[in-house]
DNA sequence: TGATATCGCCTACATACGTAGTCGACAAGG
DNA sequence: CCTTGTCGACTACGTATGTAGGCGATATCA
């Protein structure tokens, strides 16, 4: 099940606000400018593909994750590390500090998880 | 400019092996069992996109890459950290870590590669 | 030299995706 | 009650993508 890019601003509405109506979803889009109508229709996709849940509230219909965000962030890049670099991890990691200038705390961080990994290995 | 995935197998087969002609890309495409008139049309879009250039060599075509390899994995790798980790590497980089298992040499890479990113800082 | 294989060119077609419009039911306010 | 706004259901439509077929020119082989 894939979530395409414009289903991915919809999910990101609702990941940050669950339970939120059509309306709600559409006035929360930021940086498009979708009609209602569209927004809608991206939320009846992702019900369809299962990526939301409807909850009947009154007249309307109250959208839930069905998915997390984070289990879609691991699923994508699994996808990714597969299709690009053969599912290695470093020559990904590689390639990403190529891509966008990582600032002293993203180095940090990144030291941090690895000796993170190390340690849960052990 | 995008690649597509169809696309993407073809994109491997002549950054592996630049010069080809559509019989042979077609010949050597893993994994899929596509017609010889599919591979010529990915071709055909991959030129289209600049992605590939065509030589006549005869009364044939030889493909050879315009974007090179590791310029597409960076840009993905970009792209999908812009879209799912607001352009943060260490998330994408624990995401990774979640999606597939990685090896005890994986965590040796990504020590190596961040102690040189530290470095290249200073 | 005639049949056959090959090549590029153009066309096709189903499904996905981005983006939106129409319509009928219902709700809410005057 | 009647008008007006809102909601979901259904429909639409252009472009992208995956997958391939047909045609005419040429090369090759018997």
């Amino acid at each position: 099940m894939r979530i395409t890019d414009a289903e991915l601003s919809v999910m990101d509405v609702i990941w940050a606000e669950p339970g939120l109506g059509a309306a709600e979803v559409a006035s929360r889009i930021e940086g498009k400018s979708w009609s209602d109508k569209t927004v809608k229709t991206l939320l009846a996709r992702l019900v369809e593909k299962g990526a939301l849940r409807a909850d009947p509230e009154g007249r309307r219909y109250l959208y839930t994750p069905l998915i997390a965000r984070s289990e879609h962030q691991t699923s994508a890049v699994g996808r990714l590390a597969d299709k690009l670099f053969g599912g290695r991890a470093a020559p990904l990691v590689a390639h990403l500090a190529d891509a966008r200038d990582l600032t002293d705390d993203d180095i940090h961080e990144l030291e941090d998880l690895v000796r993170r990994l190390k340690d849960d290995r052990n």
